[in-house]
DNA sequence: TGAGTATATGAACATATGAACAGGGGTGAT
DNA sequence: ATCACCCCTGTTCATATGTTCATATACTCA
């Protein structure tokens, strides 16, 4: 890359060139990376799931109880339990007519906890 | 609480009582925090704007060369900027004609980091 | 001041999303 | 086997969101 090569500098007044930008380009995780990065991000983008999340902070809690904990209807709660599962944020355990769910792994904690650290900045 | 207090059972068959699920009610965020939480996972949850995180995550980059880099229009990428410095995860910085981008601070990569490894367990 | 460059904005459109309702399946108790 | 209960699925509808195109604003330099 010699100095002064304008062709391959896209903005004129920029500090950086082609070759750095392909880097970023070449850098950058895959496409189905990104893509799963974004919808996990989706997930957690609904005060609803936040508060389901957050009443499994501690322990287990059953479709009925969460339901109750967040005065929604049941209905409401299991959409947004589904798509929790689907993004493997919880999983759930069955025990007789009822189905338990839980935080999927520690990092659900404490992936909400670093954003409530961002915010309260 | 008594044994066989039914009444203050909404789930008959679970293990939790009314005492407990108002406790988890109110040690919940207020919903100012909640929704401030959803929205900001919200912003999260594009893949453009996690590619122009991405793009920022080494150092500072005017609109032009993001889009350059993420081979997408001026247009789209500002509107995206927009989003993302709203929600304080970007700040800017002008310096004659251009305007330059660059993460808020460190916790927007951390948390990025973060899902990543869970998306990769 | 006027031309050229960099970025921001607005309107229009397509798509995605959440809530509520209706109905069904599975489980346990009688 | 039937019933009550818990949960899930599919649908509809209203709303929110992202993208594109056209245009406006801001800045620099000649």
């Amino acid at each position: 890359m010699n100095r002064g090569d304008i062709v391959d500098k896209p903005c004129l007044t920029c500090q950086y060139n082609m070759t750095i930008l392909n880097k970023i380009k070449n850098e950058m995780p895959d496409e189905e990376t990104i893509n799963k990065l974004s919808e996990v991000f989706k997930i957690f983008g609904d005060s609803t799931r936040i508060r389901i999340l957050w009443a499994l902070f501690d322990k287990e809690m059953c479709v009925y109880d969460i339901a109750e904990a967040l005065s929604m209807t049941q209905s409401a709660i299991s959409h947004q339990l589904r798509s929790l599962k689907q993004a493997r944020l919880i999983k759930s355990r069955r025990d007789g007519k009822n189905t338990f769910y839980s935080l999927d792994d520690d990092h659900v904690k404490r992936i909400i906890e670093q954003v409530l650290i961002h915010i309260e900045e």
